[in-house]
DNA sequence: TTGAAAGCGCTAACAG
DNA sequence: CTGTTAGCGCTTTCAA
């Protein structure tokens, strides 16, 4: 290309940036055709963007009557910053990702409710992904959530693959744990229940206090840590009351209603005497009432049954389900605390536990409340 | 500033950033501290950033063996877009954001799986936003989901501000209500049930099959449409049996148990005859149960009760709940799926109303079921 | 089939 | 207190 060539190209180029430029400004006429940038307040405030950044985020020093006017021209504009370059410029997304593995249980909606409260109280954006099905990498071999487009992530019980999670803690992205431990050697903080401390005392109650010795334990889903240790608390009580642990009296639930019943309806199978039933979670339980009653028997004055969570359910049902109740909301929340400690100040505590109360209800043979 | 100055700072400059470059390749030795960038992979696969952006894209030819090498870069550096770097260049967020009032309710959970499966499988994120308490504006006047962060929103029944609606309508973001018609003038696509319908036939019911006459009715919160529309099938069905639309037997529930509870109180108070009572939703009707077994009253002997919506609860209560079944989960995934459509194509149904259900149970007189 | 380069809109030094 | 400017990491013409 010669001399004459290139200033051509210039020449045509310039000129083509001219009639973009009018065509733009033109365009900004209609507010729905384009959205107002950082440029056009500061041009319509008569102030360079970095103080319409400055105003904006309350960073550095601006005059009064200068912000005054800014914010006079954002609002005229009706100017909202665009998010995604916030985030390249600022290398953060202002978002915090939670994983699960499917929307359901009654256990779900009190803790979307507190981790969405946590998250907006502390500034940030939610986003929410399933990994149930799709759950795996896509195509480009990475997960929809992970440090591409959150600060941060929460991780429900067992969503996410330990290998991504060993590669996200390899790279120092931000994850709290929310009802599971971290795999062997990573450092992760964790938030859940007293889940053993919680049995232990339903447990303990149902021997000293009502008298049970033959009581039937529904764990949930192998490899789930609530239920690990909900037994252990179960356990636990048995041998300080010196009964020994019957593995006949236990049968795995499933932390679901009709693996509850079948559960349940195998356990009666097997004529032995049993005086309460300990379902592992309150929708366990739910099956295992149905498939009491399904067998004549009566509840609690034949079988006592316990269950764990204390769902909205729970007080409903007849009889009213005894159960410890679990703070869902309140683990939620806590587990977005952390995270933003953790992503703000790199800090956080190592485990938290929230304590569990006991609820007894009419279903383990207590009179009937008021 | 002299000649000398500007000499030595441009130099100075320069060793800096020499400095920089170094440290950040040393940084980069340790995957944690840097992420691979699309051009650490263009360089390790030999090729233009161009070219990755077409690979990853699959936008454009692209030589299957320069491809492969780029594919291998990619694994090999464990890269993964930056999303807001995305964003910014071709603007879009690959966001779909959720707006509702609060999550709470049996209501919720269905709704957001359908939602949030709707996302999945059309390649979105799900962003999620309550505007209970800091609902409003952000001192920045914006609110915390819009053009900033998503490439559309599902607005759930009234919980975005009209003004809010006026303007992202006005600037042809796209929108769809669920649960709620839009504003007058604007022409927004909306999904909901066929709650008039659904309502009708559960009356007819009432009054051909049980017999009833005179049928109480729980209205909603005032506003909320799903309520509105039931009145009106309400209505509809009364009056096509010639049975008079009295005030007196219309009591206000707001549809949530403690309301319906004083509702039915208060409704009972009047001391007028009452055949049976429609909640308008199922936790109205939860509500209405407790302040009828409050009173001494049976149900359905004393007085037949019925709900709407067929949440989870339903079924478990005693007497077992005589509904009309919502089809809730796929209207969240519905209004997925007119949002995606008016997001890629512009176009999207005006209204979708999906089919309602009557569930008969015990609460309306029926027999019990098998 | 590939590369060069111009932004996308914003933040964050730095200079004044 | 305010302005200039260099990127952030990527997509997307335009040339080659």
């Amino acid at each position: 290309m010669n001399e004459y060539s290139l200033r051509y190209v210039s020449v045509y180029r310039k000129r083509l940036h001219i009639l973009y430029v009018n065509l733009k400004g033109i365009m900004s006429q209609f507010a729905e055709f384009s959205r107002a940038t950082i440029g056009d307040v500061a041009e319509k405030a008569g102030v360079s963007i970095a103080t319409v950044s400055r105003v904006i985020n309350k960073t550095g020093q601006v005059a009064e009557a200068t912000a005054a006017r800014v914010w006079g021209a954002v609002a005229e504009l009706n100017y909202s910053p665009h998010a995604a370059a916030r985030g390249l410029a600022s290398r953060r997304t202002n978002n915090i990702g939670l994983v699960m593995r499917e929307i359901s249980g009654e256990f779900f909606s009190p803790m979307l409710r507190g981790i969405e409260a946590g998250t907006r109280e502390n500034g940030y954006d939610l986003l929410i992904h399933c990994t149930y099905q799709s759950g795996d990498a896509n195509q480009l071999g990475h997960y929809a959530l992970g440090e591409h487009n959150a600060d941060g992530m929460i991780v429900f019980v067992d969503s996410l693959d330990e290998n991504e999670l060993v590669r996200l803690y390899q790279m120092q992205f931000p994850i709290v744990l929310l009802h599971r431990t971290p795999p062997e050697g990573l450092d992760m903080p964790h938030v859940s229940f007293e889940n053993k401390l919680g049995a232990r005392k339903l447990v303990d109650y149902l021997i000293e206090v009502r008298g049970y010795k033959r009581i039937a334990f529904l764990p949930g889903p192998e490899g789930v840590e609530d239920s690990y240790w909900r037994e252990m608390g179960y356990r636990d009580s048995l041998k300080a009351h010196g009964i020994a642990y019957d593995p006949a009296l236990v049968v795995t639930g499933g932390f679901d209603e009709y693996q509850g019943q079948v559960a349940v309806a195998q356990l009666l199978s097997r004529n032995i005497p049993i005086d309460a039933i300990f379902a592992g979670d309150d929708d366990t339980a739910i099956g295992a009432l149905i498939a009491l009653k399904d067998a004549g028997l009566r509840v609690p004055e034949d079988i006592a049954l316990v269950g764990f969570d204390d769902i909205r359910l729970s007080r409903y049902l007849t009889p009213p389900l005894t159960t410890v109740r679990a703070p869902i909301e309140q683990a939620g929340r806590e587990a977005v605390k952390q995270l933003v400690s953790l992503i703000q100040s790199g800090r956080a505590e190592k485990l938290t536990l929230l304590p569990t109360e006991l609820v007894i209800r009419r279903s383990c043979g207590a009179p009937e409340q008021a």
